[in-house]
Order: structure tokens, then sequence, then C-alpha cells
DNA sequence: TTTTCAATCGAATGTAGTTCGGTTATATTT
DNA sequence: AAATATAACCGAACTACATTCGATTGAAAA
């Protein structure tokens, strides 16, 4: 039996490899990260090819999950979210950790990574406030089985974006 | 005299004020950061007004700086960058400092902050493999005024997204 | 009260996304 | 070598969405 093409398509989706990008899918792939919201008219200029074929370029970078996605980015500081802190957090036990991961559900978090090294999880925190944040500090050090927690408050930042295709 | 309309948005760009934003604003600018590539018509069903007025809405954010633009987010695995690390990196120098903020050009590197703590500075690279993650420790290590470099490799992620309304 | 302003709507317009058929070039098969 | 299949591309047509417009409403200011 052949298989659908929706079925190809997940396991293209889902493999980990490396898709085999020329250095015209890249020069797209920079230019949408860069700013999403490009024509396809305009992209055709970049890489000078017609309007369709960068429109093909581009169907096909989504279906491979190269380009996972869009999204609008926000200002912070507009949402009233002025203090952006990193937070790495050394657990005793591997439910600790997993209450940890229960955190990803909150509005504050941007990102939960577990890590290797001295700590075990690793959360890049954007709060309102020093009040806000000392109370999210506090519901984290109160967990059973956190037995350190570093805060690393960031002063400026200089560079915040995705992966980028070069 | 009467500030002109670009004057006006200059200044309104750069406040660092919250903007004032109702539930619809906030409903528009979740669902905009989770997909941009929705339409007017579907962010009208969402919000339960017509696609006119939404458009009107998301066009006072983006004036007002809330939305700052959109990107594609790509797949860092597929485009062969499969270790994510965090580095703290502490210096003795403010000219060490300096020399860190270049790095911001690299292609692995996503995000560069100055922190307060016991580090310096914050780096979160994205790097091909482990060879080449050495070779940017190495480059960073010996840099003239640079103490200390802990590295905390990512084992799993999982939520890594921009600042949310709510 | 009267006026002004901001937010909204439906309808019309314009622009960009998308599909289509045909062409070329390359790779594969006979 | 010839024939066939495949993939990438193009211009032109089509479609759908973004955008503009004028009118209406409701609330705040004069």
């Amino acid at each position: 039996m052949v298989p659908s093409d929706k079925e190809t398509d997940a396991i293209r989706q889902i493999k980990h490899h490396p898709a085999e990008l020329d250095s015209i899918d890249r020069k797209i792939l920079g230019a949408l990260a860069e700013d999403a919201s490009r024509s396809y008219a305009e992209l055709s200029k970049i890489v000078h090819l017609s309007a369709p074929a960068v429109h093909d370029r581009v169907k096909r970078l989504k279906r491979d999950g190269v380009i996972k996605g869009t999204v609008a980015i926000l200002d912070g500081c507009k949402l009233g979210r002025t203090l952006l802190t990193f937070l790495l957090i050394d657990t005793s036990s591997y439910s600790a950790t997993r209450k940890l991961l229960a955190f990803a559900d909150r509005a504050e978090v941007e990102e939960l990574h577990t890590v290797a090294g001295d700590g075990c999880v690793l959360i890049k925190v954007r709060a309102a406030n020093t009040e806000s944040l000392e109370d999210f500090l506090m519901e984290i050090q109160s967990l059973e089985g956190v037995r350190s927690v570093r805060s690393y408050i960031a002063l400026s930042t200089f560079l915040e974006r995705g992966p980028s295709p070069d």
C-alpha cells in the first residue's frame, strides 16, 4: 500500500532531520523571520523569483515544519510587564521538577526548560513589577523538593529573537 | 503649536507606560500572539465585532507599539541547530561586557541580556552541535576580562513564547 | 441642549494570496 | 539513446482578504 499524502506529511513534520534548504530558501526564511508580513511580491524581489514560485517554497517550508507558524510580537512593557528575570531552580526530586512544569500555564512565564548542569529547571519570567516577581518566587521556593532558586534580573536586553536560518 | 500626527505617533511608540487595553484588545492580542495569520474575519468572530472594527483596533495597537511586528517561527532542529544553551558570563570590566555585546551579530545567538546578580551577561545560544558550541565557548572564555562562564544546556523545552497579554 | 469625538457598522473597493495550465530542465526508466 | 516522469518555474486568471468610505450610534464635553 502506498502511503497517503497525509501520512507522509505527518512523517515529514515529525522528522528531526535538518531539511534540505538552498540559499533561496534561507533568504526567504530570514526575511520572514524578520518580518512575516512581507508580501510574496516583496519576497519575489529579494530572491529574484516570481510570486507563485515563492509561494510554492513557503508552502513547502510550512509543510515540512521548518516554518512552525507566524506570531505577533507584543511589547512586554506596554502590557505592564517591565521586569524580565531568569530563574534557575535546583530541585532534589523528579516530582518537584514535575510540579515546576505546571508553571508553564502562567501568563508571566515565557520559557520553561529542563537543563543539565547545576540547576534543573530554567524559567524565563516577565513580571509586572518586583512585588509580583516576589510572589512568584515565594510560590516556587515554598514547593517541596526545591533546593535553591537563583534569580537573574535582566537590566538591558540587546537581542531577543528566534532561530536564524544563517 | 499643535504637535503633528507624526510627532505624537513617535512619542506614543517610545512611551514605556502601559497602553490602556480593554478585554477585547487583550483577546485580539492573545489570538495574534498565538497565530498572526488569522484573518480579520476570524478575529471578528472571536471578539464579536465587525472586521473593520477589529482592523481599526489592530491598527491602533500597532501604532501604539503594543504589537511590535509579526515574525515567522522557525524550527531550530530543522535548520540544523539542535543544541540550546544558556550561558551566564561573569566579567570583571565594562570593556569585557562591551566585547560580549558584539556577539549579538552571531546567527547562533538568540538572546543577549545584561543581568544583575552573580553574572553580568546572559546569552541564549542555539548551536548546531557540541563542537560548534565548544568553539563558541572557547571564543568567549579567551576574551580578556571574562572571569567565568557557566553553561546550562537545555534538555527539554516545555514552553517558548513571547509576552502574553493576560 | 448642542457639539464633538471615538467606536462601530455594511457596502464598496483595491490589493495580495492562490490556483491553473503550460514550459523548461533534470533525473529516471525502458 | 529515447522516452517518460518529476520538480521548479512562469504569466495570467481568479478569489479572498485587507482596506477604505460614508453613515450611524452613543458618550463625553462645551
